[in-house]
DNA sequence: TTGTAGGCGTTATCAG
DNA sequence: CTGATAACGCCTACAA
């Protein structure tokens, strides 16, 4: 059915031994023979096939990736960042979508193992993995980025989340607000803990009492965020500006407000997490606190390629990129609007690495 | 350095192809046997190596598929379909973003060939690619969505673009609009040409000129878009109505349109191609031609699999699926806002499927 | 009920 | 300068 290298070998008149080395430049071969050589491949619209070579020398030039969301644009605009570096390196990108699920994450593991990937890049989600561990206790090159996985010591490319939430907070509080109610993500979920605990801090930071009603799951969906910005206008004494802990939630914040005719930012504040190309269109528009997505894929690309090539010691690394507030009049603050004026998010600005050796959570 | 299966033989005391039996399934084996090799199996965490499986039975169980922009929601629920679909007939799906480039596009088919993919799902660029053409000649397993590849005489799953379109802006002139613009997509996509078909079909109908100042190339991306839209307001007798032929470009619309604070609907009518998720926190809320995207990514999938196991006859088949304009604010209309009443875009609609035989483009 | 051996398409080693 | 051959890990006739 296929073509293979014996059919070009014997098509060209030689061995499949030269056909190989024409192939791969990997010994001399007289211009005639090379000649024929590159007729018959072309001639008979050969392939090489790279199940038998990645059987033969132990490596399939293709990395594994998970993401957890494909719908979220923070992921896509990551997944850009991994391809192109990936990609130059000569590698493919698998891509897989997990959904937050952790069967269908343990599932797309194995498979990737089957598959022979070089390599694993992953957003895990919430639950251990006795996979990953054991991947990570045998030097496979395994990274992950946005979160943590629990329990594994791996390499990580991650924001400062609490920072990041902490700074948004402060914000909501500068101007005004007392009663500050927080959206967070799905139960378990790294980033989820992190941007509530920044938003703890900047209540203690400011003297605020943090009011249990105001703190609601919002499960990382556009649905939670609309149901629970509903739940809150609903209370008695309902909050006056509110901090939405990721992107789709935000919008089903916005969505809500909307529904029910409240002004932003004049009845409700608000600062949500994550930007996204898109935010330029709402009205008002959204203060966020921008992560590096572009970015946040690149590095945990080339960390992945470092470890593949045996780079980068026995230690787990982790890099954490800094977050940034991008004030827009969502949060009545209304300052200039720097985001005009740069051509993307984060125009070139110097990034801050640091570098740490990482120790249990 | 990888366990295999002569291993898990070696620990079990058994032959490799009592192991092979055991793990399949494919015959008998005495039930202590069985248990030694299980046990092997755990102890030794192996995974068979789908390398050397697909190099035996030449079948790899994994699906190729191109799409042309990941950042585009339309395609994100489009990947959804297709992965459900393929991972329950026990297909893993190998995600190529081209990029619309026709470049990257080659390479991916080459590499997905290489890869042994089994079939190939693709929405390919407006490029012509011998590849493609000599993948259906040789009868492998190939579907396009969206749009059809030039030249190539494919299995396809499309929407009807230019009734969608016409029925579109028909709508914006029943509102009493005579100068509406369109915002096209990028030259040579078969999309593009027929949602502008749809246009000028729509104008004709109502027995409206064609200004050609307001058919404007906004080449399928955010800042098309806006772009256009300026340039549109810019004219020395600007349209009161556009239609932008894709999602992206009219969240650029949007933003030309709120950047030089230009009142919609009541200073401006729009009318989009593609709804999605976020659509509902607009202000405005966007009167869009809706696709059936989740179904387009399923349907594509089901025909893909019928190929693949020799269902389908010789001929190329192809699936047109309806689209439906979803009225809302923006166009000025503003009749009850049915979205809200459904649970998802689509509801449970009895779903119109034309077969027809494909014909030369 | 279990085992032996050959071959899938490549490449590396060794030989000429 | 070129070729024969073994081996990667698995499956499956064929054999016992």
């Amino acid at each position: 059915m296929r073509t293979t290298i014996v059919d070009v070998a014997r098509d060209a008149g030689v061995s499949s031994t030269t056909v190989s080395h024409v192939l791969n430049g990997t010994r001399h071969v007289a211009e005639p023979t090379r000649q024929r050589v590159l007729a018959a491949v072309e001639r008979l619209h050969y392939e090489v096939n790279s199940l038998a070579q990645s059987l033969k020398s132990d490596r399939s030039q293709t990395i594994g990736l998970l993401i957890t969301d494909i719908s979220n644009p923070f992921f896509t605009a990551l997944v850009r960042g991994i391809e192109d570096v990936a990609n130059d390196a000569g590698y493919s990108v698998m891509l897989c979508n997990t959904d937050e699920n952790p069967d269908k994450e343990l599932t797309y593991l194995r498979m990737l193992r089957r598959k022979s990937v070089d390599a694993i890049l992953m957003a895990p989600t919430g639950v251990r993995q006795p996979v990953v561990d054991q991947l990570v206790g045998l030097g496979f090159p395994l990274v992950c980025f946005d979160r943590l996985p629990p329990g594994a010591a791996c390499d990580s490319v991650l924001v400062d989340n609490v920072s990041g939430a902490q700074g948004a907070v402060s914000h909501i509080i500068r101007h005004g607000h007392r009663r500050v109610a927080v959206v967070t993500g799905l139960l378990g979920v790294g980033t989820t803990d992190e941007r509530l605990e920044g938003y703890i801090r900047a209540m203690a930071e400011h003297g605020l009492p943090v009011d249990p009603e105001l703190v609601r799951r919002g499960n990382s969906c556009l649905a939670g965020g609309y149901r629970e910005m509903q739940a809150l206008l609903d209370l008695p004494d309902p909050p006056t500006a509110v901090f939405s802990t990721n992107n789709l939630m935000t919008l089903g914040v916005l969505g809500a407000l909307q529904a029910r005719s409240v002004h932003v930012p004049d009845a409700m504040a608000v600062v949500g997490f994550d930007d996204f190309e898109w935010a330029a269109v709402l009205r008002p528009r959204l203060t966020v606190v921008a992560q590096p997505t572009y970015e946040i894929g690149e590095t945990a690309a080339r960390m992945l390629l470092d470890r593949i090539e045996g780079r980068g010691g026995s230690e787990p690394r982790r890099i954490v990129l800094p977050t940034r507030l991008t004030v827009r009049e969502s949060c009545g603050a209304a300052g200039p609007d720097h985001s005009a004026e740069r051509e993307d998010v984060f125009g070139r600005p110097p990034m801050h690495v640091a570098d740490v050796p990482l120790s249990a959570r």
